[in-house]
DNA sequence: CTGAAAGCGCTTACAG
DNA sequence: CTGAAAGCGCTTACAG
């Protein structure tokens, strides 16, 4: 292995000034810097970063916990809710650092029934960590607050920590108004899971389009179930066999919206013809569904990227003021919604 | 922070013998041990990654490499053929990495367009490297091969170096198969590009089915296309268009499958009454296709086990032989075909 | 502008 | 079974 040696020697100068010509010091005189450039390109020369870190205490690696469930299940069937924020986030995360010497460290980790911390954190790998998705206690929270690691959330806003989240209840609230606005007066909305936070926001921006509206809703549903596609079947099914006949459903994910789509054809009710739906997320299974699924963007790309730029800046002045960042979301008109 | 040094005082033995209880040495009373072990609990001691590696050259770290497109296409439109390969692979390799010291750490990289490697690499930031999909071009793997870095592909066979891939002829041929048993005998096969290896194959596999077929085939129509949604609609079309009404689609991916249904359903053809599809990949599409889509499973996620054991292997022995595995694929009969 | 020296936190022969 | 010592490849004051 060629080290810093090698290359002091080759350009017949100390140790110490090829460690500044490497880190870019403007002490030394262009002359020895060129000829200290020359010899590291010659020799193929890449510095050691262990032993780089053994000195600074920088890594230069960032660690990626996703949250997943405990119950490890089949990572994108029918009843998955993880789909694409995994892949969508870790682009933006990597757009962001391309141009850096930061390295990506990833670990699949549930949060939710345990106290202790990833192994990347645990181990000390990582100068700082995204925690992606919603699944966390409070308690890992706090855990993850002890160990002073910088750290932001991406997906789920948490009071005392950075985070990125989409605008949730701004994001439904453009949805169930864009049906509105559709001519659409008897509105199913399949949220999920009743106890979740986020679903009580959705909610809110549900109800608050519907008060809007100048003209009376006719009807309205609201039902709570999971984020996956055999939940928004179920629920689809159990709206139907109540006897309501809603001309729009507004669904709470891409999951859900799949799922009640899938009722729906075995109804031999036609989408977007004589039932409009609405789905949630802007993933995967949106875009390829039948008719295209139009939904809500809620930009995990760009999620992922503002969430490296945070981290990075809590990396820097780690006593700076928290953010919570929103990121905005955005309508994406495709072929499931029909004018009334 | 709390190093070994702190830890031997604590335990009133030298640093040596603190190095060899946390190497698991056996060449320590037990009751030294024991006491070491105490201190290390309780000044809550976490080695420094950092210092380990400097001495032994292992960083404990591998690399996951997934190619993209040069062309930074948005991750999962429905012009993109990525998908959930890089997903399932890493849950592969993380639950095997899981009990191992190992971290995992991840870069996207165009290969087929340059010769330079992936900064990973590069850099010497990992012990080895998985080399996800199969976006690399020959000199590549050459560049790869000259740093002698353990290595593995996983996606995709190549001779000289250590890869997993499925058995994409035969996961065809069953596929065909399939479609034969039940009835069809007016195949469309809507395959991968031409110029790639992958696609002949799949070619062969077809061939190789409709050929068992002791009753002939009446009509068959093979055309190439790229991996994506769009160009599966445009085949289908053009095969649509051309006059041909076949029986059965077969299609070389998820991608292209859902993208012809999509036509299919616009012609008001009902799938799988008027006609039979079937896809390739089980990736997300196919489990949330409306109907839900009979495919081939090529197991990438056990891809990414066996990847992994491959690679900790060459690691341990970097001259044993080249293995070059193959993966099981099989049916997942699901909605979209029918007995004719 | 450049060099000598100390030290980061470990591991690993080598003595005893 | 345990300790003293060298050394891994860097960075960083400190001299000059």
């Amino acid at each position: 292995m060629v080290t810093i040696w090698d290359v002091a020697k080759d350009s017949k100068v100390s140790k110490s000034t090829v460690s500044l010509v490497i880190n870019n010091s403007d002490a030394v005189k262009m002359e020895t810097k060129l000829r200290v450039l020359e010899s590291i390109k010659k020799l193929g020369y890449v510095p050691n970063m262990a032993a780089r870190e053994l000195q600074t205490k920088v890594k230069n690696i960032l660690g990626m916990v996703f949250l997943v469930n405990e119950s490890a299940q089949k990572s994108h069937s029918f009843h998955s809710i993880t789909e694409t924020l995994f892949y969508d986030t870790f682009s933006g995360i990597s757009s962001q650092l391309k141009d850096t010497d930061y390295g990506l460290l990833s670990e699949r980790f549930s949060a939710v029934n345990q106290t202790s911390l990833p192994s990347l954190i645990k181990n000390n790998r990582v100068d700082g960590v995204f925690i992606i998705g919603g699944l966390f206690s409070e308690a890992f929270i706090k855990q993850l607050q002890e160990r002073k690691i910088p750290a932001v959330l991406a997906g789920r806003y948490f009071p005392g920590i950075d985070s990125v989240a989409p605008d949730v209840h701004h994001a439904i609230y453009t949805g169930a108004k864009y049906l509105l606005e559709n001519g659409h007066r008897n509105i199913a909305f399949i949220n999920g899971p009743e106890q979740m936070q986020v679903a009580q926001q959705k909610l809110e921006g549900f109800e608050k389009a519907l008060q809007e509206t100048s003209e009376t809703v006719m009807d309205k549903a609201v039902v709570h179930t999971d984020y996956t596609g055999t939940a928004g079947y179920q629920a689809m099914k159990q709206i139907w066999e109540s006897g309501k006949r809603p001309d729009a459903i507004l669904a709470a994910s891409d999951g859900i919206a799949v799922g009640a789509m899938r009722y729906l054809y075995e109804q031999n009710v036609r989408i977007p013809d004589d039932i409009s739906i609405m789905g949630y997320e802007q993933s995967i299974i949106s875009e390829h569904a039948i008719p295209a699924l139009t939904t809500m963007n809620i930009s995990k790309e760009q999620m992922g990227e503002e969430a490296c730029k945070m981290l990075l800046r809590r990396i820097e002045t780690p006593n700076a003021e928290i953010v919570n960042h929103t990121v905005e979301t955005s309508l994406v008109i495709r072929d499931s919604v029909r004018k009334r």
